[in-house]
Formats: C-alpha cells, structure tokens, sequence
DNA sequence: ATTACTTAGTGTAGAAAATACACACTATAT
DNA sequence: ATATAGTGTGTATTTTCTACACTAAGTAAT
C-alpha cells in the first residue's frame, strides 16, 4: 500500500558479513575505516543500493566490488535501521551474508579508496566495531548457524573437492562444538547429497583421505525434504 | 561502511501480511485501494516508516493504525526491492508479520482513508494481489510454516485459553497438512510449555475439553532448547 | 626395511524419539 | 434412552540418536 511517494532523506544500503574459511579458522571481512565518523574503526563493508539494481543485484555488486568475488551463495537475512545507527542521518542497511572460501588459487583483489585496508579476521578475536556492526554481525553468525543444519551452506566454505573432516571441521566452527567423526559421517553421507570421488587428498604427510564433491543434481531432487542436523 | 549520504529518490516502506485465525479458517488482512495505481486491487496494508523510529516500532504503529491492535508478536522477514515494484519509483519494502487471534472481545478498528475497505479473506480464496504483494504474502506463509515448528506462535492465533484440539487445528491450517491426534498432543504436551487449566470448555454440544494456557515462563527458561516439529 | 607417527576410516549396542494405529468416555440434544 | 460429536488415552514398531575405541594406510625418519 504504497500510494505516495515523498522525498525522503532516508538511505538505503547494503552491509556483507563475509565468512571465510582458510583451512583453519573462520574469519570474516573487515573494513577499516578512512573517514570520520568511526575514522579508524573496524567495520563491515557495505555500500549504499543504487537506483536501478535490485537488492540481490546490489549485494553481488557489493562483494564483487569489494572482493573480486562472483557467483557466491549470498543471502540478506536482516534489516537494521534504529533511527540512531547512523550519526549522520537516517540509514536503514540490509545486512547479507555470504560464505568463502579463502586462499587456494585466485586471491581478494584489494579494496578500493572506502578504506585504509580490508583484512580477513579471525571470529574468536574481533576488534570493536564501527556504527552497530557488532549487532549486524552477530544476528549473521546466529543466521548462518541456524541454516548450516538445515541448508547445505556449509560446501561454500570450501574448495570444491574436499574430505569430511575438512566438512567435519567446518561443522564445528559455526556450530561451536565438537562433533562424533563416526556419527557426522553417518549422518552427512546418509543425506545423500555427496559424492565420492577416485581421488585422495595430496601433499599430506600421512595417510590421505578421499575426496568428496558436494552434488547440487541430487540435493535439488531432495527438495522439500529437510536436511537436519 | 556508510560514509556519504546523498539524498536519493527512493522510498522505504512496511507491508504487514496479518494472518487472522477466526477459529475455522487462517485468513489475512487485505485492503481494498481507492487510488491509483492498482485502484480496487486488493494490497497488503502498509506504510511508510518515519523518520523517527525504529523498524519494529513503524511495524507496531502501521499495524496499530491499521487494525487497532497492540502487543501483537510481530517480524521482520525479508526485504523487497526490486527497481520495478512499483511503478511509479524505487519502493523498498520490509515485510513484517504478525499473527491475531480473530473475533471473539474486541474488534478491529475500522482502517482509515487509505482504502474502500479492508478485509480478512481466507487464504484458501485470495484475489489477484496489487504491486509484488502475492509474492509477499507467499514468502511469508513459507516462513510461518518454518517458525511455527520451532516457536510458540501458533498461540498468537488462539484465545489465551484454548484446547488441545483447537491448537492442533492451527498446526495443520498453517502447515497445511493432517496430524496425528494422539502424537501432536503426546509431544506439544512434552514440551512442558502448556498449562493446564481447571477449566473446560464452554457452549459446546458435546463434551468439554481441558482448556490450557501458553506459559511464557517456562517457555522462557527453556531458551537455547530448540522445539522441533 | 623397520619403526614411529599421524590421520583415515569403520560398527554396534542401548536410549530416545517418531510413527502408526482404534476404541471407550462424556456431555449434550432430542 | 439413544444418537451424536468430539475428547482423551496406550502400545508396539521403526527409526534416529548417541556414545564409544580400535585398526588401516600412508609418510617420514632412521
């Protein structure tokens, strides 16, 4: 029911909770800031939604501008917009979150002039954050660990060919706790979205696990069904 | 990362999708619109938000002003933005909403100059929808379905004293599918959250039922528990 | 070649939860 | 008293969850 349209002196932009995943720890995209207000504060990169672009369209932007990144599973998931989040005015942001994985072949092209530097963090040891990012950010891990149980979100986080202890591991850190090794495996295999491959695992200097590929054919004929873990 | 605020043409607003339980059937909250665009089309009751307060409060306040109803549980979830929504500029709106309990007490307020009429329409029969609001309506009921088997909403949509049996009724409106008697009431009654009242249901032709109680305090230190259906 | 080391990979038994299923009870209306 | 309509309950079976420990395979060092 949207009959009038006045001009209004509200913003609307988007901010990315980037999850990465390097092998070892999860780690999340940070900004640090050039410009008052937060001159010198951490804060989650985002970017202001342009006139033409729809919101999905916006945030794929968003992280391509800031990461070089394409085609990443990328999902909005809350929107914030106390009218004093922003000093400088109304801004009402849409957070997204999208999940990466880090290192390997093709690395981050630098960011540009928003920010002094742009650096992956580690999540067990975050710097305070600028506006209401830690809010953003917060709501986003709880988001993402919610739907790893239910949704598999989890293979963004990792190359295409992976072991289960790699996925066992990933696991572990968004949920925050240990898991059985025999019981994910039966767990995670019974869902029947995986497939294993001739492979094994290279480079290590111990016995090599198989590798596996996650299977997008036979996780859309599941649809419908709940994957739960 | 909201460094500058330029002054946009873009417009942010709040569709509520109301589902209402009369006891029958799940119906929402529909209003008829006397203007252009899509004059007589029936739309989603919504508003502007402004300037001055939080998201949550301008859902609070449209659904007030709309219905005349306070305290009504109520959320946030998912914004839409596409350029095209609506016709005549960039809208974005975020879709809130709440269930209420129909009939019974108090009445809703007639709903203002917005519209010829509002109305609750069963879900079974709606009409065509104005701007994306069928699309709205379709991604809220997609998330009712999932908040319902692990939050204590389906109360909203019952009086404060209900049966077990009206309460099933609920579960299998919004999910859309038959339950077992015997297990919906073995497990919703495991779940310690219901309190079970001295009182039987009345103006019945037949054997009363137990009335129960939704018991926010339980429910309360159950937190972190997930309730599953 | 042997050994030490490190991670991969596997099975089962018991507990808990989910499912399928049918009949007697109670209040009211006639 | 009888017909009617919805209430309220128990159990056996299947499925899923949980807890738990050792052998196999490959690498590295000697």
């Amino acid at each position: 029911m949207e009959q009038i349209l006045p001009h209004l002196d509200s913003v609307f932009s988007i901010d990315c909770v980037l999850f990465g995943f390097d092998g070892k720890e999860l780690k999340i995209l940070l900004i640090e800031r050039n410009e008052e207000p937060f001159k010198d504060w951490w804060a989650l990169p985002g970017n202001i939604v342009g006139p033409d672009e729809s919101l999905d369209q916006s945030a794929s932007r968003i992280l391509y501008e800031l990461t070089g990144l394409r085609g990443i599973y990328m999902e909005q998931y809350y929107a914030f917009g106390d009218p004093g989040r922003h000093p400088q005015g109304r801004v009402i942001t849409l957070a997204y979150y999208a999940l990466i994985r880090l290192g390997g072949d093709k690395d981050l092209r630098p960011v540009s002039n928003y920010a002094k530097q742009a650096n992956w963090l580690p999540i067990t040891a975050l710097p305070k954050l600028a506006f209401d990012h830690q809010k953003i950010y917060d709501k986003g891990l709880e988001k993402i660990k919610r739907r790893i149980k239910h949704q598999p979100i989890a293979f963004e986080l990792l190359p295409e060919k992976f072991t289960l202890t790699q996925l066992q591991h990933v696991y572990e850190l968004v949920l925050g706790k240990k898991l059985d090794k025999r019981n994910f495996r039966k767990k995670i295999v019974s869902f029947g979205v995986l497939k294993e491959l001739d492979e094994k695992q290279k480079g290590v200097s111990y016995r090599a696990a198989t590798l596996y590929r996650f299977d997008k054919r036979k996780y859309a004929k599941l649809f419908g069904k709940e994957i739960s873990f």
